[in-house]
DNA sequence: TCTAGTTACTCAATCGATTCAGAAAGGCGT
DNA sequence: ACGCCTTTCTGAATCGATTGAGTAACTAGA
């Protein structure tokens, strides 16, 4: 068939240079207007549509989009809330900068050279939520190329962060609780590290399992208010759910409830543990919020809708995506790195009340 | 600083080519593993992390990434239960051939060249249920290279597809309202082309609005059953909701059970619309599925999980996600276009019963 | 008329790899 | 010792653009 039409056709059909042609199409004052005309014409005619994306890359060193990294199971991915809202954020920032949106996910057991995380080029990646021990997160990091994390890792002024106070929207959780009156309090995780789905009690030793930033830190909040209130920290029982879906969150609240009968406030790490805890303590015949208090983490859309409507933590997910993305742009653009902690909230609605009696 | 590390960098340090450093990389075979070692070592002793992805896009025209289009408003798209699922399946279909995955958003009313379409290259591209008008679209046809379109717009051989039966579906849901008994039918759609959110009833003349081909195609199986039951398909009222999510279902099917109070059983576009539609119902005070009965489209995991749980036409829309993106692997194989169907399935819940009386 | 300043283009180096056609060296059978 | 494979590596063309320096022509001011 036809060669390639490349610049090249362009200029020799109408006698000019590549330079002009390529001119017309990034910068139009640098020549007439007319002779952009024909030249414009001319593409159209021969079906040119516009400079070779990856010659201009090669050329520019810009990729005009900025890549998304997570580890987590696709299924968990595309059907989790926050990163839902997340990615909501992240696509509309990057929409409106004229950047595409490269999705990468490195599935678990997946070797970082079967993914294309190497092989497709982008001005720089956004890391959501992915344990600082993974394989993807140290390329990225000794590529030393502009990327901004989100929860976690928190890598310092190396990359820009974006995140929340975790330990204090723990302890506004745990102490709107207290407040309530509960004394027995329990702490209901979702995972707890990348290499693990299991569920079940965590004494002492087995917390050191827990390597993930925000639950060590959620962890951290919650025993702040019980000390500041005088309730022994040692005394809250902490659970670790498989995954962090309503499921996980169900099954392992499940087995949690009937071991610990005697708690009467459950410190869910997210709404969706919070939902599956809630069918769970359904069918275990406790009502809630009379017989148990549940409170969640991120008030996402479905904690206001669910019945009971769950008291929760509100975090701005649509925005952290947004501002990932912005700093991510800002990195890219030459500008120092930055740090961005944004605003959390209680809210307080029918999962929470006094204990019994 | 130092000037980039290259392959040449390599080549020099050991005193190889740079052929030879390439092979290293590309083909393994073709050196000794002993010097296949020094140069690996060499590599990361300097900093060097692999070929850059764009010079080796330019030189092989692979790009190692397939495009993922989407015209609708991200706040709807990532809220959509159909979407989120269709791009789980191409995610995982992608992540396992070791392919980037690409989102082009291009929010309503953007201008083609203020998007990344053009700038950010791609093996190929998915076009998701996108207007056949759109300029996107268009663009990418004249470009010419490989694409697959999902539900819409149809192509013909100049492109693949993968889709349903989207006739034989919505007779097979009229059919079995129709075999319960009903004779009041309504049909509630969604949006019905890409430039309107108006909703409301659509006489003869306002149904030639309805662009989308799967709308179309939708209405005229509600009628081809209602035609061999012997139901005059004029008498069926058909109205549009503004959009496709359940608050636009809620508030036009509010309009529609208001205004014809007559009907009996509500034909939806799909599960979320039939969603709004049984919040509507509740607030008139009809009862689902005792005053009204409601069929939906789809079957997403909230149709089961709703109350009551919704009858329904299964389609497969995680494998849909999954076929797109193999089909487009295919094309970019060289391979020949495809016309996939898949297959959908009436699910008798509990949002349909005999009408009343 | 001379000079300085614009405008409108062209030249050619460059981005960083891949790949095919050799070439040099070594092994092997006869 | 000869020709003939293999194995292992090299040379050089090529992918398609961008961009800073340079040039020719034209304008305007003194």
């Amino acid at each position: 068939m036809s060669p390639r039409v490349t610049l090249q056709t362009i200029a020799d059909e109408l006698g000019v240079s590549r330079a002009t042609v390529s001119n017309a199409y990034n910068r139009p004052d640098q020549l007439s207007p007319a002779l952009r005309e024909r030249i414009l014409e001319a593409a159209t005619r021969l079906g040119y549509h516009g400079p070779d994306a990856a010659a201009r890359m090669l050329r520019t060193g810009r990729m005009r989009s900025i890549g998304l990294l997570f580890t987590e199971d696709l299924g968990f991915v595309f059907t989790d809330p926050d990163t839902m809202l997340f990615m909501q954020g992240v696509a509309e920032t990057s929409a409106l900068a004229g950047s595409g949106l490269t999705l990468f996910p490195v599935p678990p057991g997946m070797d970082l050279d079967d993914t294309a995380v190497r092989s497709v080029p982008t001005d720089g990646h956004l890391v959501f939520s992915v344990d600082d021990q993974h394989p993807a997160v140290a390329a990225l990091v000794a590529a030393n190329r502009p990327m901004v994390t989100v929860d976690e890792p928190d890598l310092g002024s190396r990359t820009s962060f974006v995140g929340i106070d975790d330990r204090c929207g723990a302890e506004l959780a745990a102490a709107h609780l207290i407040e309530l009156g509960h004394r027995r309090l329990g702490i209901l995780l979702g995972r707890i590290n990348s290499n693990t789905t299991d569920s079940g009690p965590l004494d002492a030793t087995r917390e050191a399992d827990v390597t993930m930033r925000i639950a060590r830190q959620r962890i951290a909040g919650y025993r702040d208010a019980c000390a500041a209130a005088g309730i022994d920290p040692a005394s809250v029982v902490v659970w670790a759910s498989g995954g962090n879906d309503p499921d996980s969150g169900r099954v392992a609240a499940a087995e949690f409830l009937t071991a610990h009968s005697e708690v009467t406030g459950l410190l869910c790490f997210s709404d969706q543990i919070a939902i599956g805890a809630s069918q769970a303590a359904e069918r275990l015949g406790r009502k809630v919020p009379d017989d148990l208090s549940l409170i969640g983490f991120d008030d996402v859309p479905r904690a206001a809708l669910w019945d009971p409507p769950l008291s929760t933590i509100r975090q701005p997910l649509i925005d952290k995506g947004r501002v990932a993305a912005d700093l991510l742009l800002e990195l890219i653009d030459g500008r120092p790195s930055r740090r961005i902690e944004l605003p959390i909230e209680l809210v307080v609605r029918s999962s929470t009340a006094p204990p019994p009696g």
